[in-house]
DNA sequence: CTAATGTCTCTAGTCACTAGAGGTTCAAGA
DNA sequence: TCTTGAACCTCTAGTGACTAGAGACATTAG
């Protein structure tokens, strides 16, 4: 039986985040002590181990918990678990393209500033300037 | 003079992101006419503008801040944007770095599905078990 | 003049947490 | 056994960058 502290360092997800998870209903919810405190078993870390990684690879958690409800069952579940992940790979390339033809624009005009010219800034004038971009780029946001 | 609603067609900024620009001081309040309703100019035009090509590349609403107001100024403004722009650029980069570990990890893991095995789905054990991941790789989070 | 569209403010919701307040319980040492 | 300090509890609110919706007022085309 694990504290909720000793499976948060188990598993590397945050105290509050384990409490969240339950609160959402991501996790069942854990049993308690006497007084009143969570205690977990090995179910409970596996769970937690299996949102933990399939966070790290990006999934979301729904798709998370589409997935832990498709654990329980046969056959078919392999073909949907599947899809997911192959759903989730396509988004994850098409990040990365995505990103790239970022990283090239960022370059270019990174590359301006010659370093002290006449009081007018080519790097303020790019970033304000869509029609300098050498291609197309879509809205890009966060991204941790 | 620009209703907020023709802004947004010149733009492609929604309506209510142009109105929520300005109440986070990112935008100067606009002008108003006597139904008070805004009105924008050719700098209200600019400015947004700016905004939307540097949130296009991924800039944060706070470096878009910086980046704006350094505008005004002269000299070493060039090389504060410049290194903003640098630093966007190493963040996009180690992201794509991310990505591609990901990307590997998930083409690992749904290649896993042989269509059918015995009602045990190697994707979702897979997804369970972080000690088949041929590297190491650290969370990622939401991409747009 | 009327009807449709556009605009106004305000509140609340999104996602996946994170931070903090204020209180209770546990575990180890004296 | 007592004490102390860490861990735990619940609850509320904040993050970033919007998005959605309600209910009211303004503008514009026919």
């Amino acid at each position: 039986m694990f504290s909720i502290g000793a499976l948060s360092k188990a598993t590397g997800v945050k105290v509050p985040t384990i409490r969240y998870y339950e609160e959402i209903g991501l996790l069942p919810p854990a049993g308690r002590n006497a007084g009143n405190q969570r205690r977990y078993g090995q179910d409970g870390l596996e769970a937690l181990g299996f949102i933990k990684h399939a966070r790290d690879l990006g999934f979301a958690l729904e798709d998370i918990k589409v997935l832990m409800a498709l654990d329980g069952e046969l056959g078919e579940d392999c073909a949907e678990a599947n899809r997911i992940a192959r759903a989730q790979l396509d988004q994850v390339r098409a990040r990365i393209a995505r990103l790239q033809q970022l990283a090239s624009e960022l370059e270019r005009i990174s590359h301006l500033c010659d370093g002290g010219n006449g009081g007018h800034c080519k790097v303020l004038t790019a970033l304000g300037d869509h029609s300098q971009c050498a291609a197309d780029h879509g809205p890009v946001r966060r991204v941790d």
